[in-house]
DNA sequence: CCAACAAATGTAAAGCTTTACATAACCATA
DNA sequence: TATGGTTATGTAAAGCTTTACATTTGTTGG
């Protein structure tokens, strides 16, 4: 009885269409008719067909689907660091959207490793994937012109290639509104904390916070642009750094919330407290920055908007290899918390 | 001259196995053999073929590779809540580990709906992918008989069932070691914020609770057990209940981190302030949690140790299917800071 | 130089579907 | 009832590899 049942679950595993078509008496073309197209199908047969199917519990085999119908239903994202609020929240809701067309999503979490990333991209040169969202900084190829041969889009990193997607926020006028909202608190030694230097949306960050500052006829101080990484511990870091110049700077803009918190925190160590010897801003809004103490006044990326927008994209293009290449820009907003205070 | 450039670099997106043997002037099987094991080919033709790989740019169609083969280097990571550091932590280190063995990871993220662990569970009844890392409460089956069927490892949450391997902390112990914390600190009247009921490790973590409340004969009060869902949100409606609670609670005991901070923010706005009027403890010691203001005393639980194992002990159930099923159990460690203070 | 054996390569089936095309069944009309 | 036209189903190829087995080539020793 108990043999019986584990044959009756094991089935449940093993069969095939040819099983199926067998135990339905009909071709295994119908078989697979039944399931695609069924309205082509003589309802009687169909009804025979897919209690067939039922009983012996069939899934047809994906692999060989997707061989004969050269497609994938396989996405690959690549990161430097999923393990990143931000990050891990732009990729939940790709996650989210491309299930809702039939995709699944791979990670590709690089740690920054080019190597890595390309053989993430291999995944779809082999043909296991259909395309790539790519949200570290450059192509992951050797040979960047592979790119038009693959839908890919960039995600935050927005760099241009031909045949390449993006989506991105403005991040020059983002990071132009940030140093502005500390220039009005009457701040004039504003420091930064940017991203990796081959990070291009660090840059692009960089040129505002730069431009919002000549608008201002403030001169930069080189002392003030510190190098992060995007990582928590980079905020502390460049906190130290930070308390002892002279004279100190009495306001930094963060490229990211975590560096945020790693500065006041690290600042905090010191003696230096948030705002009232040192205002800072963020970037990402991630859901904790209201929560902290202080609340962290940031600029507000749409990170599920971007998320959905981006496997919108791509799957559009992988369906539609002929799409032209689209540029998307979404909205960004300035929080204005408590981790900012007027001179 | 760019025509010819372009057909040259679509060569390498379109080229399989029968033109790299033409080219080479052998049969496919050697080429398949100069890829799988070179050893057994005279070197020399061996040249010839490697050499045909890499101007033609070839990588064998994985799908083709899978169907013959009968296996996958893929696997499904089910959990709840991506968007939870802890858990991005765990699925980095996951993702990592299996792409040391030459596994890639597939997202599911549920947001708790149980149709859609199933669909994920899908990807490996249609063969697509070759095993589930269960992260969220419960087998992803309409019928649990199958997981017998299926290489899966279940992580955090460790539901027993035959067959199923599991990876976790001791959460009883954990708990105890937490609640104890508080008591030795003088505290009597102890809140918990948990997990959602349906969470298997929640009320593991609740009778570890009980139990240390018992050894020190005090009684519990069920008011003093608020059921919480793992989000930062639910630790800040938790602590709106607690304030107005007579008498109120002296501590909290949360079931993680992020309502942890939860709790702390959400009291501090009706001046509350920790450790000052309300000790804290979290559980999982993500990276923010020594940041935080207050620095969040709580239980440290190694995630990258755990994503690392989780990937190991399901490969090896993957590669070698008679395996026996193992339970892990990994230490855990009470870091106390500064968001618990003696009453 | 041949036999016997080992080493290297080739041939073709198999893995599981889907789908173009061919065939069969059915229905309506003349 | 025969004819023409639908509609429903079946047949077999194709998608790209891998691999068991067959065959060829090469080597060694007598």
């Amino acid at each position: 009885m108990f043999q019986l049942f584990l044959t009756e679950v094991k089935l449940l595993f093993m069969s095939g269409i040819i099983e199926v078509a067998k135990l339905a008496g009909v071709s295994t073309a119908t078989v697979s008719r039944a399931l695609s197209s069924p309205e082509v199908l003589n309802p009687k047969t169909r009804a025979k067909v897919m209690s067939a199917i039922e009983t012996l519990g069939y899934k047809p085999n994906a692999r060989a689907q997707n061989l004969r119908q050269q497609r994938s239903e396989l996405i690959v994202a690549i990161m430097n660091d999923l393990d990143s609020p931000f990050m891990a929240s732009v990729v939940q809701a790709l996650e989210s959207q491309a299930k809702l067309q039939g995709y699944s999503v791979i990670v590709g979490d690089s740690q920054r490793s080019l190597e890595t990333e390309i053989s993430y991209a291999d995944l779809v040169r082999n043909k296991l994937a259909a395309g790539i969202i790519q949200m570290s900084p450059r192509l992951p190829f050797k040979n960047p012109d592979h790119a038009s041969f693959v839908p890919i889009v960039s995600v935050l990193e927005s760099f241009a290639y031909p045949g390449v997607s993006s989506i991105r926020t403005n991040n020059h006028d983002a990071a132009c509104t940030a140093t502005n909202h500390l220039l009005n608190l009457g701040h004039r030694r504003i420091a930064v904390v940017t991203g990796p230097e081959t990070s291009k949306q660090s840059n692009i960050r960089l040129q505002g916070y730069y431009a919002a500052l000549q608008d201002a006829d403030i001169e930069v101080v080189p002392e003030f642009i510190i190098e992060g990484d995007y990582r928590l511990e980079s905020g502390l870091t460049a906190a130290k750094r930070l308390v002892t110049m002279k004279p100190a700077p009495t306001a930094v803009f963060c490229f990211n919330d975590l560096m945020a918190f790693g500065v006041i925190s690290g600042a905090h160590r010191q003696g230096i407290t948030t705002p009232d010897n040192l205002s800072v801003v963020g970037f990402d809004d991630i859901a904790l920055a209201s929560i902290f103490v202080p609340a962290l006044t940031t600029v507000s990326q749409p990170a599920e908007e971007i998320g959905r927008q981006s496997a919108d994209v791509l799957i559009r293009r992988i369906e539609n290899p002929n799409a032209k290449p689209v540029h998307i820009e979404l909205p960004f907003k300035l929080c204005v918390r408590d981790s900012t205070r007027a001179l």
